[in-house]
Order: C-alpha cells, then structure tokens, then sequence
DNA sequence: TCTCAGAATTAGTCAACACTAAAATCTGGA
DNA sequence: TCCAGATTTTAGTGTTGACTAATTCTGAGA
C-alpha cells in the first residue's frame, strides 16, 4: 500500500502537481516539464524532481525527457480537486456572496484543507450541482466527468446563433469586463461581423450588438445554440 | 519588517504553536516546552527548536530554561485564529449540518485556508455571533474577547441553580454523550446530591434527574444563572 | 551546600520542495 | 550525418520542521 492510497496524506504541492498536469494533457497527451514549470510557476529544475518523487509513488508515468503522463491514481486524484475546487466555487458564489472573478483564489486554497464530507454537504446544499459559475463541468463524486465540444467564439463562423458555454479564464478583470458585457455561461450570441487580420468582431447578444476583440473572444467557448 | 508583520505569510505549524501557546498561558502565565509538546504531539526537541525561531520572529518572548510567551503580535495572530476556528465550527453547524462534536477537525483544518473576506462574510451570514456552538466566545474581528468567570460543574456547591456556559472538550464521543442528555451550552442545572470521593454528581435539569461522573462534570463550566 | 531527577537545549539527521548552475539529451535544420 | 539550440536532468544548496541522542540547566530534598 503506497502513501496515494493510504488515506491522503498528498501535500499541497502534489496536489497542486497533478492538477495542473490533468489540465496540460486531454487525451493521452504527455506535458512536458517546462511546460508544467510554466503553468505552476516553479523552475524546469524543480519540475523534474517532483516527476521523479510523482513516479515513485505511481501517480505519473514518467519516461525522462519523454514528458509525464497521471496514471489512474493521479488522475482520480486530480479529478477530486477539480471536483473540490469547482464545487467550492459553486458554493461562495451561491451563498456567501462572492462574485466569479474573486472565488478562484479562494478556492484554491480551500480545496486542500476541505474533508470529503464537507464538499459533498457543500454539494447537496446546491442540489448537487453540474457545472460552476464559470460553466465548467463538475465532475461527479465518482471522478467521471462529461466534457462538452466547445470552440472559441474567435473561431465560430458568423451568422449563426451559439451559446456560451464555458468562461475559459481566472483573471478577475477579464471576468468582471465579461460580466458587465453579460458575457456569461448560458448566454445565446450570433457572430454579425469579424474583421481581418485578428481584429474586432461584432456580436449580437440580447438584442444589443456589441464589439469585442479577438484577445477576449478566444476565452468564451462555445457550442452551437441547439446543441446539448 | 519582519515575516509577521509582512502579510501573512505565516505556515499552519507557526499557526498551530501560536494557538496552542495561548491556550497554555492564561494571565501572563509562562508555558513550558514539554508542556506545548505534549499540546501539539510533538518531540520537545522539536519545541524547543520552534520557540527560537518564534522568538527571532518576535512572536514570542522567551528566556532559555524559564518558558515562552506570547508577545502582543503572537497574541494578535493566535486570537485571529481562534476567531477563525469558532466563526468556522458555528457556521457548519448552522449551514450545513455539522453536529458540535464533529465539527472540530474540519475547522482545524479550515481555519489556515480561508481568507479574512470568507471568514467575514460567514460572520455577517450568522449576524455575527458572540459564541460557538461549544460556547466559547469568538474574539471579535478586532482581536478584543470577553471570558466570563466560569467554574467546572464539578467543583459547584450543592442547591442553587447554575448554567452551562461552557463545554471546554473536543473528544467527540463525549460531546456526543452531553448532547443526549441536554447538557448544552445555555441550559440550567442545578446540583442536587454529590457523592464523596470523587463519586457521581446528581443534578436537575429541565425537571429531569440525572446522575452524571466527576470527570463529565469537569467539562462543564458553569455560571451562576442570575450573572450576565 | 550538594546531588540528582526532570526539563530544556543542542547536535546531528532526515524528508519535502524549492532554487541555481552545470551536464546530458533530444531535435530540427544544414 | 552532424551540430546548435532547446529541453531535461543532475548536482549541490537552502529552508522548514520534524526526529533521536546527547548534553546542560534548574530546583527540590538530603
């Protein structure tokens, strides 16, 4: 019986390690060190030493200079976190008053210290919810999780109606501009005009036309209006 | 500037010695290394290692061989989180299920993750309360706490009527066992009949008899029911 | 006053995780 | 095929915070 599956005494670190290494590889990929270095900010140097530490304990598939992969039991440990992570974010907003663009940090930090017994009162508190404020998909206690196709409204065609789905960012300026737009998960937005060489593009949302730029645009995802 | 002062870059060890630091030491009293190491589950050693750190830090005034104790900054954080801990125990109790006895190691965990923001806005939730679930008082934002003058049931005198104000105990089982039979922060009880040798104490509550040991009564820290 | 048991401290390790600098390896063009 | 640049790993350090073993201090009783 290795230390994963021993009750879970993961640091903040691991965690935090395999987390981010789900999000770096949809479909069998592999993430490269420097690529995860970059995403949790820590040195390549640093990076390679927790692989190492990771592989030991079989929570990544390692080969050197060939990139890491979660095994199972990385993967169902990174998807309890996401799953903690999203629900807790689901919770403030629904109760406590917070707003999209502040519960990230929030979160982050209290999916570490939270009991499995808290998340899922937190969870049937909101009548257990599928998706969070941001429209990602909560994955169920079970760790299986349905991901929606989504493309960025900055590669949608015009003229046809789509619907937001998923807010793909965690700066909080860019969420409150979103939101003040009405930008939000849920929301039907017709493409009426694109301009070249990556410039505004024009959108009917509600009735109102409005400009965005393309930097903005690449953050909302979505699936065609009719879909789902 | 130090550490202290600088945001609060403080880690839960530092935290946790800190609280428990100020529990040991009532009215200036001084505590001992193996007095906290017994506290913390540590290594004296290991105390000791860490109370010279704290002193360097300016979190604690300490004179080898003669005990440690809190200076005004030490005091300042370890009220901070005790507010944390109590705010954190009521509000489960009240939003989300928790019963008083197993709510204890969910907010030891908590009380390091949350920030000053969620810990208010779970204060204004509750209308800001005096006492948690235990009845012990939540020192208020500003670090200020009022501690009434209690006594333990056990060392009452015999016929008039006192109240529980307290329940100074964090073993579930027997958190567990007060809750059944009434003996809750709030209630009235008076001591009928109490057997020689530290034998059974006999009391009144709610019209009801009951027979209790020395060592339950121990835990209950009692008012006279007229004061406050 | 002396002695010694208990309390406290120091010395020396260890593990987790971060870092920089240096070495090793891979990969894409010439 | 070979080399240069990028990527990755290793080597060596530092910090935090725990440990055991050895040493030092304190205070109470003879």
């Amino acid at each position: 019986m290795n230390a994963a599956q021993a009750g879970d005494s993961l640091t903040r670190s691991v965690e935090d390690y395999l987390k981010t290494i789900y999000r770096l590889t949809p479909e069998g990929r592999s993430a490269g060190t420097s690529e995860i270095a970059q995403a949790l900010d820590l040195s390549p140097a640093s990076v390679s030493g927790m692989i190492k530490r990771l592989s030991e304990q079989r929570l990544l598939d390692h080969a050197p200079y060939r990139g890491a992969q979660l095994t199972d039991e990385g993967r169902r440990v990174a998807l309890r976190m996401i799953r903690r992570h999203r629900l807790i974010e689901s919770y403030l907003v629904a109760t406590l008053g917070y707003s999209w663009d502040t519960v990230h940090d929030e979160a982050e930090r209290l999916e570490h210290a939270v009991s499995d017994t808290l998340v899922e009162r937190m969870a049937a508190a909101l009548g257990h919810p599928t998706s969070d404020p941001h429209g990602d998909p909560i994955p169920a206690a079970d760790g299986s999780m349905v991901e929606e196709d989504v493309v960025p409204l900055s590669e949608l065609p015009s003229g046809i109606e789509f619907s937001i789905r998923r807010v793909g960012a965690e700066n909080p300026e860019l969420l409150r501009h979103l939101a003040e737009r009405g930008l939000l998960p849920g929301v039907a937005v017709t493409i009426l005009e694109r301009q070249p060489f990556n410039g505004p593009i024009t959108i009917r949302l509600a009735e109102v036309e409005q400009v965005i730029g393309p930097e903005v645009a690449r953050h909302l995802l979505c699936a065609t209006a009719g879909s789902e």
